[in-house]
DNA sequence: GATGAATGAGTATTCATTCAT
DNA sequence: TATGAATGAATACTCATTCAT
């Protein structure tokens, strides 16, 4: 695919839009969205051709960053739990480190501009997720279970977990754990 | 002595708010609801006197429902995990028979036109749910995290459950059971 | 013509009128016209036909009054001048003690609601007044000059005279005076 | 280097502006006016942030272009009365050549969108006018009454004049003179 | 007659996208 | 390629007037 010149507008213009996004909602003018990113407002049109692609550009970016955030450092030697744990752990840290792009990411995922294309990369950008997942499910209690609902499940109690850090930063830390043992014993 | 406002008018409207947002989101124009509903446009308006007034009305009436149908003949002489499981089917029958209303919930929920007002009044509307976890949570493994933490949980884990159930309504009593099972496991 | 059944309920709508008038324009809703006087926005429509019928009928009304107040006392025997000045006088006056009656009349004669028919009522109100000029000026200086030509001056005065004698009240009584020694040297 | 703001544009606009009210008044759409203009109707808002800055421009600029018309060409060293004359003249044929002009900014005038600063402009663009009736003023009749009532009663008679040779133009230059003679007699 | 709900045409302004420079 | 002016479709809300009660 043929990029547009500037590497750097096209961060530039990601950036803004997630700040503009989390203060006016997904509803924001794409002309905010060039002048925050310091563009002109047309040439937002030459990195993407449409706000949906910008969005969908953004949602994937988003969650790539995250997935990549939480699987780093691996300890692959260790024990399942503790290697989930880590793993667990990375990600929630993420997501206090940089609230903003949590929320833009929440609000793009339940927009309908997203496509299932979008949303099923975003699902294998995921991936090594769902494998630490796969495997402690598979001779836990929901063994019986289809995958994608303990995904589902496991989702659901990740973003609890890190909302709730978010909120109450000082307690941080306790909750990461006390989120990751409820999600253990239920899923586990 | 002139003609009095109409009940059924009001309803016809919610209604018709509920069939739009889950077909075309939350930007559908008022124009649309208040033809789907069979009301000239300003009409719409000497019921609600915007169109963010209207969705906050909306956002509160279905969570109400949805509260009395999960709290509906509830077993109060039975053992409490009982009574939770109870509950827990009930929601999430709820959910599965009314899925538009569970769609536009959710689209309300995560719209910035809702106000803290009507979230608050949504959550006293919750109460006797709430309630419930708080007396499965007290003894149990999550004893000493906050209680709204836990609430979170639950309530992704309904989410989530209630998803699954909708998708694959075939096995919609299995799921419902390892939910309310995955549920119980990480809480109480 | 048939009168509706209640003239109190015409005259607090036409009162309310110049209110609501001068407060908002003449763009003000009926609805609010029709709330100041106390009645129903559709009863409004049962004495004035249409919101247009409602300002002819207010704008002859006041113009009628205007006339009245000016004319009132006239001392039919005395000097051309002396009476002409009494009038002037009065007229001034009037429009000093309800000035809101004439910032609504002001409104109203610019608008291109107000019918020729009324604007020609409102002529004939003012008989009186263009009677007195017509006697002033036929032997002095505009002898020649077409005699509308010189009501319209003289009205054109009269109102700047009106204007500066409300701006000014504390001096009302000297430029009421000025007023007319200069309309009149410049008319009679 | 992109399009750049066309001046013909922003005339035009205004130039449109004018026949509308003129047919419309004031409530006339800025649709039509966009129309007439030959613009697109968004392209208005690129011209004039809101209705209301498109009306106070186009009333300053008429205004700015009426005491241009009138001081042109302003016979310095002539007797004062001359000057006045000349002015007045002038004045009243602009008031003739460019009937439209004149109804608009009477229109516009009378109209509560036109902000006292504008409306304060609009009195330092006649600054030429209101100095030669200051220096009449001064020796005359009136040397005792506020120069800003003399103003009030000029403008007044200038008004009245201009309607009457706008209507009556086979006789214009008799009116205008009259007209002249009997404001001299008033102020000076 | 009185009421106020019902109607639906009307309108300023916004905004994604295009395009002349 | 970058710019920002140009475009015109889209939309919440208002309001004169009508009409059921």
């Amino acid at each position: 695919m043929p990029r547009p010149r500037s590497e750097d507008k096209r961060s530039a213009i990601l950036a803004a839009a997630t700040r503009v996004i989390v203060a006016q909602g997904l509803g924001a003018p794409t002309a905010g969205i060039a002048k925050e990113a310091g563009v002109a407002n047309g040439s937002l049109f030459t990195y993407f051709e449409t706000k949906a692609v910008l969005f969908n550009a953004l949602y994937l970016a988003i969650k790539t960053e995250m997935a990549e955030g939480a699987m780093h450092d691996l300890p692959a030697g260790a024990e399942l739990q503790e290697q989930f744990f880590h793993v667990w752990q990375k990600w929630m840290y993420w997501a206090v480190e940089f609230p903003e792009k949590r929320r833009a990411l929440a609000q793009l995922a339940v927009s309908d501009e997203i496509t299932p294309e979008t949303r099923e990369a975003g699902h294998r950008v995921m991936a090594g997720i769902a494998d630490l997942l796969e495997r402690s499910r598979a001779q836990g209690a929901m063994k019986k279970a289809p995958r994608a609902f303990v995904a589902a499940l496991m989702n659901a109690m990740a973003e609890a977990t890190m909302d709730f850090m978010t909120q109450d930063t000082e307690n941080a830390k306790k909750h990461c754990k006390s989120g990751f043992e409820a999600m253990w014993r239920a899923i586990a």
